[in-house]
Formats: C-alpha cells, sequence, structure tokens
DNA sequence: CTGAAAGCGCTAACAG
DNA sequence: CTGTTAGCGCTTTCAG
C-alpha cells in the first residue's frame, strides 16, 4: 500500500539500524544469528526489494551484462542468446539484449552503456568494433567485452568461435567424397570475415582436390533468403551448371533451393545443396537439409563463461576459443546422376 | 585516463556548479545561452556519459521498459520486439528482454524488476499474469503494464491482440469455398487461449457451413514442428482422413506436411494445408504456405505506444485493441481432389 | 557484533 | 539566470 518498502522500514520496526539490515540481507557479513534471521522474516513479510539503483550507484556495479547482436530478428541468435542466459542468472546477472541492426551508432550506443553504468561488461555478436567518433578505438586491455561467434580480427579481446574455414572445407568434402566435381559456393556478403573464411574452406578444399573453380562459380550472397535464390539463378544459367553447392548460410540455401524446384531440377537427384548454421526448421525442410551445426548454446555459455572471469578480475584466454562444428548429413545430399547433365533451360 | 568524467568534473573546470550543469544538460531548463553552450562543449570535449544510476535514483524512473516472452527462441516474437524497440527508442526508453521459458518463477522475477527500479513498465506476451508467492495478484490498475499478442481474462490491463477466432474462421472458411468438406484441426495446447479461440473458430465456420465435425478431426498439439507430425499421423490413420487441415501455427503446419510428404499424400493435391502465424520461412517452404498473417510489427508498435501513455499518466485503451490479420494464400491449399480418397496406407 | 555517518552522482527545491 | 543545499536508498568505513 504505502509506496514500496525500503531498508530503513524494516530497520525501524525492528529496532535495528539500516546498516544491520544491509548486512544481515547480504550472504558475506557476519550478523549475530537471531538478527539475522529477524531480519530476513521481516523482510520477506514487507516483500522487501532493494533499490537497484541506488545498490548499483553504491556498490558501482550494476549486474548486468550487455549481449548485442546484429539483427535480433535472426533465429540464428537465439540459441546463443539463451546459452549466455543460462550462465548470467547462474551468476546472478541480468542480460540486456542489445540490437544493432548493423548501424554503427547504435553500436556505439551499446558500447557507452558500459561507461554509464547500465551494465558491467558485454558480449558482442556483431563482427565490429564499436567506433568514437568515427575511427574504431583500441579497446583498453581490461576492459570487460567478449567477441562470440564473429571475429575482429586484430583485436586484443578474448574470442569464442568457430573453425569457419575447417568447417566450410569438410562440408565441400563431403560433396566431394559423394563424387561431385563441379561444386560451386554460394558466400555471404564478402566484406563480412566469417564470409571470406567459408570462401576461403571452400577453395582449400576444392584446391586440396585438384578440382578447378570455373568462372561464375563463386556467387556473392546477402546471407538472406533471395539472394540464395538469385544467386542460384546465375549459376544454373552459367553454360555449365554445378551439380553441387556449398552455400554459406542454411538461409541461402533454403531460397536457392526454392529456386532449384522452380527450375524443375531435383535436390539432391540432380543437385546437392549443403548449409551452414542448422537453423531449426531445416529438418521439416524439404528436402531436409545437409548442413553444419554450429554448437550455439555452447558458444553462448563459453562467452560468458569468460565474461564472467574477466569480471572478477581474471584475465582471459590469450588464444581464441575455437569450439567444435558437426556436418550434419540429411536428404539434400547425394552422389551425383550418372549421365552428364548438359545444359537445359 | 582518470576514471570517468562527472558532473562536478565538467562544473569544475567552467566555474560553474554543477546544478548549471545538470540543467544546461537537460532540454527543459533555462540556461543563459552562452553558459549553456559551453557546458555542452565541455561535456563533449570530455566524453562525458551521465551515470543512469544516480540518475534513475534521482528521479525515480529508469527510462527502460521490460518485455516479457514465453521463449526468446520462438522466431515468432522477432518482430513484435522490434515494433518495440523502434517506438521505445524514438520516446528515449531502452527495453530490456525477459524470457520466461514459461517458468512461474521468472515470470515473478520480472514483475519485480518493475518494483526494484530496473524498468518502470512492462508488456507482457506469455498469457500469463505474475503470481504473489504462489497466487495471481489483481495488479493495480494504474500499474503500467500492457498484454501483447496474449489474451489474460479477466485482467484490467490494456491489451493489444488479434481477432484469433475470426482469423480462424476466416481461413476454415477458404478451405470451405474451396470444397473441402472434410476438414480438420490440429490445435495448440488447449489450456492456452489462443489455442481455444482459434479451435472455437474452427468449429464455429464449420457449424456456419453445416459441416460435421467426425470424432478425430480434432487434434491437440504443442505448438511444436514434431506435434505437428503426430497429430497429422493420428488424422491420416483415420479410418475416413481429411481433405484439408487446419492448423493452429505455421510449425505445426510444416510438420504436419513434412509427415504427409512421408506419406506420399500430396500437398495441396491431395491434401490442403493452412497454417497461422506466416512465419519469415514459409515462403521458403514447399510448397509455400497458406496462412494467416499477423500483423506482428505493429502489434509490438501498438503496445508500447499504449505503454508510453500509461506512463505519462494517461489512461489506457478501455477496451482491447485489435489489430487486423490477414490471410495470405499461397500454395499449400487447392480444391479437394475430385474422385473420393479412400483408406489407402 | 552493531550503530553512526559518510557518500556514490545526480536533480530538484529554494534562495538569491 | 545561477548557486547552495538536500536527499534519492543503499553499502561501507570507522568507532564502539
Amino acid at each position: 500500500m504505502s509506496g514500496k518498502t525500503r531498508i530503513k522500514d524494516i530497520a525501524f520496526r525492528l529496532g535495528v539500524s539500516p546498516a544491520t539490515v544491509s548486512r544481515a540481507l547480504g550472504d558475506t557479513d557476519i550478523v549475530a544469528e537471531p538478527t539475522r534471521t529477524r531480519v530476513r522474516e521481516m523482510a520477506r513479510a514487507l516483500d522487501y526489494r532493494p533499490d537497484v539503483n541506488a545498490r548499483s550507484l553504491r556498490t558501482r556495479k550494476s549486474m548486468a551484462v550487455l549481449l548485442v547482436v546484429r539483427d535480433i530478428g535472426n533465429p540464428f541468435y537465439l540459441e546463443i542468446v539463451k546459452g549466455v542466459e543460462a550462465k548470467a542468472r547462474a551468476a546472478g546477472y541480468a542480460v540486456l539484449m542489445g540490437n544493432t541492426e548493423n548501424d554503427a551508432g547504435r553500436e556505439n550506443e551499446y558500447f557507452n552503456m558500459l561507461r554509464d553504468g547500465h551494465a558491467d561488461g558485454m558480449i558482442l555478436i556483431t563482427g565490429k568494433l564499436p567506433k568514437q567518433r568515427g575511427r574504431t578505438v583500441p579497446l583498453p586491455d581490461d576492459l570487460p567485452v567478449v567477441i562470440a561467434l564473429e571475429v575482429i580480427e586484430g583485436a586484443a579481446v578474448p574470442h569464442v568461435q568457430i573453425d569457419n574455414r575447417g568447417a566450410a572445407a569438410e562440408a565441400v568434402r563431403h560433396l566431394i567424397d559423394l563424387g561431385h566435381r563441379r561444386i560451386a559456393h554460394i558466400s555471404g556478403p564478402v566484406p563480412e570475415i566469417l564470409s571470406r573464411y567459408r570462401l576461403e574452406g571452400y577453395r582449400q578444399a576444392m584446391a586440396a582436390a585438384d578440382l578447378p573453380i570455373p568462372p561464375g562459380y563463386e556467387q556473392r550472397g546477402t546471407f538472406l533468403l533471395h539472394s540464395g535464390e538469385e544467386a542460384c539463378e546465375a549459376l544454373f544459367d552459367l553454360p555449365d551448371p554445378p551439380t553441387a553447392l556449398f552455400v554459406a548460410n542454411d538461409e541461402m540455401a533454403f531460397g536457392a533451393i526454392n529456386q532449384l524446384r522452380k527450375r524443375r531440377v531435383r535436390v539432391p537427384n540432380d543437385v546437392s545443396v549443403v548449409g551452414f548454421d542448422d537453423l531449426y526448421l531445416g529438418e521439416a525442410f524439404f528436402p531436409p537439409l545437409t548442413t553444419v551445426n554450429q554448437p550455439r548454446t555452447e558458444i553462448g555459455a563459453k562467452a560468458m563463461d569468460i565474461l564472467l572471469d574477466l569480471l572478477t578480475g581474471e584475465a582471459g584466454p590469450a588464444e581464441p576459443v575455437i569450439l567444435p562444428t558437426r556436418l550434419v548429413v540429411r536428404g539434400s545430399t547425394a552422389p551425383p546422376p550418372k549421365k552428364k547433365r548438359t545444359k537445359e533451360s
């Protein structure tokens, strides 16, 4: 009824000092057992909740971490978020989600929240370091920031990532093992480092098997559904179209398969497709998508573990932490068709 | 270098009082123009950021709102989040995301964040009011809470929702108009009110067309992919299986179509399927899913608008706000097959 | 073991 | 228009 319960209300009713109440409520300090229980019972009876702002102001820590993603609308991030959340709450931290929409201004804004007391540390899944006045500032070594999933080259900040190059190569090798020789790649936006790594993995695997990459076999996409369709269209307008596609993410792979269906090209009978990410709905897709699974929950959990270390003054890992991926073979890949396919509309 | 810049640093360098700095930085107050600019320039030069905790402690408002969803892992919520976010940031509010996992304890926890100063108001997308000590507490009328998407019956709290019953009926009517007579329904978990509304819409449309609902034609699912498969299995083990399915959400519809494919039942040639939600990937699915589109961004935006009103002391709408849905006809629905299908494994 | 007192950084009265 | 003063609610010395 009468507004909110404060520490002094409890203190007053019990005839003790506010300081004693504060101590009795905290875990650390030593308060005489009878007092301690009386305080706790009263606090519970009055439904007392400490004011976070007062506490944070005093202790200079917010007990919150910031999780900044590029696009909260991308289902891909969801499990990472869960991994972070689970660890965070276990350690008593709240998780604040930030959504940059790839906008430099907003990235900066979240970065500032570290300084204005909103959060104590941050996990970045954006592939960019915030800029100050247009130029990237070198992060102080002790700033509690962890990069997850993405890679920021040259940043002296702990990284949790996967071996994108190796995983891509493995995916391509799967196609090669199946007997494919004409394998094309639909990449993500090339300025982005993850796209480059996956592209490199593709080239590496092709080179290792002495397979040529004909002109036009490297299509550049945007990671979005429709760009998979477009890239696929370009690929199959080629005089000598591929028999297999390694696509840099699942979403574009769905788009590509869709396009193939429109052209009455059968997957996997005529053309095999491998994706990357292992999205939840990949299973329900037809055909079920062969793809590279990323350990998303673990990436989130590991990143939070490291952040927690940073927050308690421990040093982060000197080397990037690499988590293992797994090629999930489902129904979108098969050996190439026996007879040589010729150009047909 | 020397820790963080505070108001008094600026004041000291400029030879003015902290109060003047505070006023000069705020929009409202009147400060002599020269002072005002000098303060602002100095603040910018020192890269000053006001401490949110101190400010919140003093002003008793956090300028943050809480957005609580049932499962952050569900892509369905994403656009709602965006709608909320856009409005919130335009009004200077930060959005804190809460994730309940359907856990009563966690729902409560977020609710408490309203009282401990974390946030000033909240948008609930959980279908449940938080409980205190096991029982639902009636929310004070003036508590800044808005329910979006879900419905909590009997709660005197502003609602932003869609007409689930009407939208479901429209979907079923589409099937009826196509010529279907044997139409089954896969519902969500029935304790949930949204599932009930959609179920009612189905029954209503069937009744209005004088169509019977044979035993077994109402299957209960969980809104999850595999439950769509299972329900579909049960349906097509029936002696007289349906020629059309109205499924309470897209995810289960994907599962159902998958199951149908395994049984070599063609969609939409043999059986038509309508979903509900219009998930992003529904387009890429094969066949492209006919479904009910919910105006998700608008739901989020409208909910935030109302919350903003509540936060400024205005009254919320007395009646629930109903936003229009739209039946999106794509490729998963068609007239029923001409010849009567007989039972076949 | 407990109380008194100070102070985190900010803004809002209240004077001037 | 600006400075002084007080205080938001909490934790933490420092005494006792």
